[in-house]
DNA sequence: TGACGAATGTATCAGTTTGATATATATTTA
DNA sequence: TAAATATATATCAAACTGATACATTCGTCA
């Protein structure tokens, strides 16, 4: 049971949780993954059909009115492969930071521009933290209700660890910019 | 003169510092751009056929014994376009940690499991370190020689910080999980 | 000296994923 | 009641990765 695709692991989780359809599970990666992880349509309903035909997944209608509706829902055999995937080691980690490219090639472009792209970077981060502060206390107040509480408070104080070290890097950056 | 592809604008803003072969190219990027950055040969050998077709970079024969080698290097087109880039904000900044996934359905798995993905990231980080800090020292002594070296700077010390927030999170997260 | 592994160098390809778009219906808001 | 937004599934070209193939040269240890 060699592990592949990464998008199916993503999917086997979220469905570990609850039965979902291809939206729902995009609109759960757009709002609790993501300051970690994404994924577009175009890689979650392909993927949802191929783990119905593996046995990882079932299907259901669940159409209500004249709104078609397919709910996916995790198999035993999925949920072992979940397992499987989150006993082997992590493969790798990643940081796409176009912000820092654009940065490393600062001196073509100068300092004004490099500060702008900073002050843009910060006010992202500025605008993004509350949010996270906020799920953070929501979570701490449900610890005790569901233990899965415990794992997503994780991944959110991750967040508001390193959003607080992008705000000081920021300030440190601009200053040692504008030095001159 | 729309801007597409980012691998087309990372090895512009590498081809504007110095002439390279796309092997030096990939070189570059996994040592300078590894933190934030990464591009695969099936990216950036299309990518570079590409640049010189559309004048964006130029080609020359730098063959020496019997080591065919082709050196690349930007025109004014493609340091026009390159300038255009760096001058549009920013699209997207991403991050992709696996860890955090994992730690996000951590449930499943449970507390040891957890840990040990933790444990794992922990060591990648601290191994790291040390030579973000080398690079920071050197990029200081020799900050005044050149000004390209005040960017790079800027990206090393972005990292260090994020590394040092990222230790602090595994300590406090180690603590909460082991609280039972 | 010679053998062997590591580094330099170019190149391609199957498979994965994104980003955009198409289509259709239901619900909310003005 | 009209328009905008949300729910819902689905596809596709284009981008990119990871692996692999191939060839040569350099370094090093015996």
């Amino acid at each position: 049971m060699a592990i592949e695709k990464k998008i199916d692991c993503v999917i086997l989780g979220l469905l570990s949780h609850e039965d979902l359809t291809g939206y729902e599970i995009k609109k759960r990666m757009d709002t609790f993954l993501k300051y970690f992880w994404g994924a577009s349509y175009g890689s979650i309903y392909p993927a949802l059909s191929d783990l119905v035909k593996r046995g990882l997944a079932g299907k259901r209608d669940g159409a209500e009115n004249n709104r078609r509706k397919i709910i996916y829902s995790i198999t035993e055999e999925g949920r072992s492969y979940l397992k499987e995937w989150l006993r082997i080691p992590v493969e790798k980690d990643e940081l796409r930071y176009e912000t820092l490219l654009k940065l490393f090639f600062g001196n073509e472009a100068g300092v004004l521009q490099a500060i702008s792209h900073i002050d843009a970077f910060e006010e992202k981060i500025k605008s993004e933290l509350p949010y996270l502060i906020g799920a953070a206390d929501t979570l701490k107040n449900h610890i005790e209700m569901d233990d899965t509480h415990k794992y997503y408070l994780l991944t959110v104080e991750f967040g508001i660890k390193t959003y607080r070290a992008y705000l000081e890097w920021c300030k440190e950056a601009k200053a040692m910019l504008e030095k001159e």
